[in-house]
DNA sequence: GTATATGCAAAGGGTTTGCACGGTT
DNA sequence: AACCGTGCAAACCCTTTGCATATAC
C-alpha cells in the first residue's frame, strides 16, 4: 500500500516525480490544505516548487483519485487526501469557523434528492453555511434584548 | 409595497439613487444573476454604469434585506430578489445544468444539523453539487459496458 | 531519444479599493 | 453645505496558460 500511489499514476499514464510525491505528502499532512498551504508545505523540503506545478499536480492527484477537494469558503478550495473520511464542513457565515462532521448526517437528505429527482449529491464536495451553536445563540440573545445592528 | 425599497434603505441611512433602483429592477428581472450580467441588463437602460457600483450597491442591497446571493458553480455568485421562493440550487458536475428545488426538501437535514451540532443551516446560500439523473445515468450504462474513461 | 513535467512570467476572471467628482439629503 | 455614492483606474486574489528547459521513461 506504501506505493499504491506510484501504481495509480502509472496507471493512468503518468510519470513519477518528486513534485508529486511531496505535494501528495503535504496533503496528507495537513489533512485540510489550500493550494498556497500546500505550496508552503511542500517548499519546507523543496524550496524550488513553483504554484502552478502545485495546481498542475492537484488536478492530476485528483483525476487519479488520489486527492479530492472541497470548498469551504468563497476563498481557495481546500485538498484532501481519499484516506481521510468523507466529511462535510460546516462553516459559520458569522465567525468563519468550519466543523467537520461525518457525512452520514446528509445521507437521508441524499436520498431524498435521489428519489424525488433522480439527483447524486456529492455532499462534500460543497460546504454547508450558517451559523455555528455560539453564533446563533449570539443572535438569539441580541434580538431578545431588542438590539439591532 | 411599491416603494418599500426606499424604506428599506432610509432606514439604514442609506440613500435612494437611480443606480440602487436599477440594479434591485435588474435582479428582479433577471430572477439569477451574476454581477456582469446585473451590470447589462442595468446598461440597457443606463450606460454608463459601473461594474464596481454594481458590487457595492448588491452589497448594500444585501446588507438591508432587499437581495439574496448564493455560488452556483467556482464562479461568480447568482442574485435574487428576496422575494423570490427560497431555493437548494442542483448543480450538475458532469453537464453544468443547474436545476432549483424548493428548499423544503432539506428541512429535515437542516433540523438534525440544529439538533446534532446546533448549527442553524442556511441551505439556499450554497449550492449542491453532484450529478443530475441525465447523467448519473450515463456513467451508470457506462459502467455496465464496461467501458471506462 | 522522446514525450511529459516543471519553472517562470504573463494573462485571465472575479472582486475590491483609493481617489476625485457629482448627486442626495 | 455636508456627506454619501459613483465612475474610473489600479490593485488584488486565485487560477490558468505559453513557452523554453529539464527530467522520467
Amino acid at each position: 500500500m506504501a506505493d499504491d500511489w506510484e501504481q495509480r499514476l502509472r496507471e493512468h499514464g503518468f510519470r513519477i516525480t518528486p513534485q508529486r510525491q511531496l505535494v501528495l505528502e503535504a496533503v496528507e499532512t495537513l489533512r485540510h490544505g489550500t493550494p498556497e498551504e500546500i505550496l508552503l508545505e511542500v517548499q519546507q523540503t523543496a524550496a524550488g516548487v513553483n504554484l502552478s506545478t502545485i495546481y498542475r499536480t492537484l488536478e492530476v492527484l485528483e483525476s487519479v483519485g488520489l486527492v479530492t477537494h472541497a470548498h469551504i469558503g468563497h476563498g481557495a478550495p481546500t485538498y484532501h487526501s481519499v484516506d481521510e473520511h468523507v466529511h462535510i464542513h460546516l462553516v459559520c457565515d458569522r465567525c468563519g469557523n468550519v466543523d467537520s462532521v461525518p457525512s452520514a448526517v446528509a445521507d437521508a437528505f441524499a436520498s431524498d434528492l435521489r428519489e424525488t429527482y433522480g439527483f447524486v449529491t456529492d455532499i462534500a464536495h460543497v460546504s454547508i453555511h450558517g451559523r455555528c451553536s455560539d453564533c446563533a445563540q449570539i443572535v438569539e440573545s441580541a434580538r431578545e434584548v431588542q438590539e439591532d445592528e
